[in-house]
DNA sequence: GATTGGATCGTACATTGTACGATTAAATTG
DNA sequence: CAATTTAATCGTACAATGTACGATCCAATC
């Protein structure tokens, strides 16, 4: 039932009448692929969301009938994990010009790293299904790396990353769920004021109306990284 | 079409024929209420996991009928949005003995944060949704105050909250989706063997093989807490 | 030409959330 | 007490959705 590696490039022809001339119809049918399945998923994704994915609309865009796609794909679970992966994908300088600032090394791939995810903000809610797939993995190997070359001591090496990850995930997470609209951030802002008696030193400290995302998780990843960091 | 607070008890007779006893049946049928759709929804969650509710079946376990519910639940979503923020009510000493130990008191805190939300996996699956329910506000309210009572400088006091919760919810979300069974780990052991000369680094320090997420979990919170504590 | 296997798709079905309205019981009013 | 209103329950029905099954078609191979 699985597809796997298709190396092979169809034609299409469209199978009706006798073509006439040599090109009857400029529509070149491009056939399914599973790259080409996961890449329209993730623009359905993008303009619909998470709840906006199904199977007969993936099929629509791709111009198949819907049960299509489940030659090259087991079911809509694994078109979600995939999507999830494929937006990871990580484009940036593997070598940078400074080669040993592994401080900065490791802040801009953790801020590429969370704007990869917040691109594309159903990403995030996917994460909580235990998908491993290569680019996390390759994400994880990088980071991996850059830690050990900086001065962290090998005992503390998978603390330093789980923490990093940690602190990457849940970022990236709370960050896309609190992507209020307008109406919605004067609704919760009233919902907090009116209870505000109940949660004085939050309310105070306008924990919750701090638009500054990138600048506050610039600055905690500081923090973790001077604590992470040997003396 | 809501229920809004209910402080009336109601009885249910049976509505059959006459009760020649005083009590024909012992099954004294139990009202519906929010508290009790909660309650049973936790239930459910916890014996099924997050596929495994479905109005219906829920409505059984509360012996009613399915359409039932909705007097007192707009739709599922809220179902779940209050199982959610049920799990986490805090149950915790408010005062400790030592009034300023206030590093002991946040890694407890969060360490029960963490804990209670372990105790129900499903829960880290639905953190992805924007819930700020009582429950999760109170925790957050006293985690503001704790930090506050700290030495920890006023204008960072935002950062540090922010960078604690994100960390205790990747780590929950992270340990919630890596609770492999028994087959799965031996499968992603060998998957990750065969994959290792991809990500030498990650497979020689067996960053996925570690089982001691409690222990991982307690000192990157120390190295956080290092580096959000005043030098 | 016959056969095989890769790929596509139409039909059908089971599952699920929930809209709608009927029905009943309890509270309130006259 | 009777009449009416309101709170609460539930049966039926429907639309949406994932996908099992099998038919079909086409290119490649024998």
């Amino acid at each position: 039932m699985a597809a796997k590696s298709n190396g092979a490039q169809n034609k299409r022809p469209q199978g009706r009448s006798v073509q006439l001339e040599s090109t009857p119809e400029p529509r070149e049918v491009v056939p399914l692929s599973l790259e080409r399945i996961v890449a329209t998923a993730v623009e359905l994704l993008d303009a619909e969301g998470l709840d906006g994915l199904k199977m007969r609309r993936l099929a629509d865009r791709l111009g198949a009938g819907a049960m299509s796609l489940y030659w090259h794909v087991d079911n809509k679970e694994k078109v979600l994990d995939l999507a999830l992966d494929s937006v990871l994908g990580y484009r940036g300088l593997l070598q940078t010009v400074e080669p040993h600032d592994w401080r900065n090394e490791v802040v801009s791939m953790l801020e590429d790293w969370r704007a990869s995810m917040l691109r594309h903000p159903w990403s995030a809610s996917l994460l909580p299904r235990r998908a491993l797939g290569p680019n996390m993995l390759g994400r994880l190997e990088m980071l991996s790396k850059s830690l050990s070359g900086a001065g962290i001591a090998e005992a503390n090496l998978n603390v330093a990353i789980w923490s990093l990850w940690n602190y990457v995930m849940g970022a990236t997470i709370t960050r896309a769920s609190f992507d209020l609209s307008e109406d919605e951030r004067v609704a919760a802002q009233q919902q907090l004021a009116s209870l505000s008696e109940h949660y004085p030193t939050i309310a105070g400290s306008r924990l919750l109306l701090d638009d500054d995302w990138d600048g506050t998780f610039r600055r905690g990843l500081d923090f973790l990284l001077d604590g992470l960091s040997p003396r």
